[in-house]
DNA sequence: AGTATCTATCGTATTATTGCAATGAATAAA
DNA sequence: TTTATTCATTGCAATAATACGATAGATACT
């Protein structure tokens, strides 16, 4: 149909996706990357660092503010960016968890 | 225009990119689980695992295979998958090092 | 040869994503 | 009030991704 089925899989595995999407992106990991080298918040820093127009930039921002993974406060005429330390712990976990799996070296090798 | 601009990104944050793909989708995450937990590769089991049309599955399989995450070996009419242990541990590290960053509890908190 | 099994690929439909120009909304400064 | 600044949103175009039925290819079995 070109929908995915999340409703076929569990909370798990769709919050793995979800927060994997955030990332699934090269102007997103950087935005990301930028918001942790930078101490304090960027605002639109962010446009001038990265080479996209500005709506993209918000558009990216959007996306991972609704992932939740960041957290913006309005500022005017600024908005204030920044990880949201909670999120990015749960990120952390959840990918630790994974990649914690050591792979049981059976076959095809 | 609607296409990533890969090529104004580092290496690096493409290749973040491109196996945080490899988990942006929950039918794929699914996949990487089934191949962790299972000892032995799985091969066709994993249609009967997943709830998506045989087509879908092998599609996944195809895109987590060019991504290099995972890999399959034909042992005829079966293909036995399994994760590539390099690129995993790859990811392990790369995924690793970004969370280590810890967030700089600066502002708009 | 004919049949069955397993997997990949093709074709197609639908939705999502990416990107940007243009516009709008909100506030500060003149 | 007018102007400038900052950011979000809208509208549009193009490409990517998701899903599946149908088909093709490869091998094993009868």
């Amino acid at each position: 149909m070109g929908v995915t089925k999340t409703q076929v899989f569990t909370d798990r595995q769709n919050r793995i996706a979800d927060l994997a999407k955030a990332l699934a992106h090269p102007a997103r990991v950087a935005i990301i990357q930028h918001l942790l080298k930078v101490n304090s918040c960027v605002c639109g820093d962010l446009v001038e660092v990265l080479p996209l127009a500005q709506a993209t930039v918000s558009q990216h921002l959007k996306e991972l503010k609704q992932i939740g993974i960041i957290h913006g406060e309005i500022n005017p005429p600024r908005v204030c960016y920044c990880i949201n330390e909670t999120v990015w712990q749960e990120a952390k976990a959840i990918f630790g968890d994974l990649f914690e799996t050591s792979v049981a070296a059976a076959c095809c090798n």
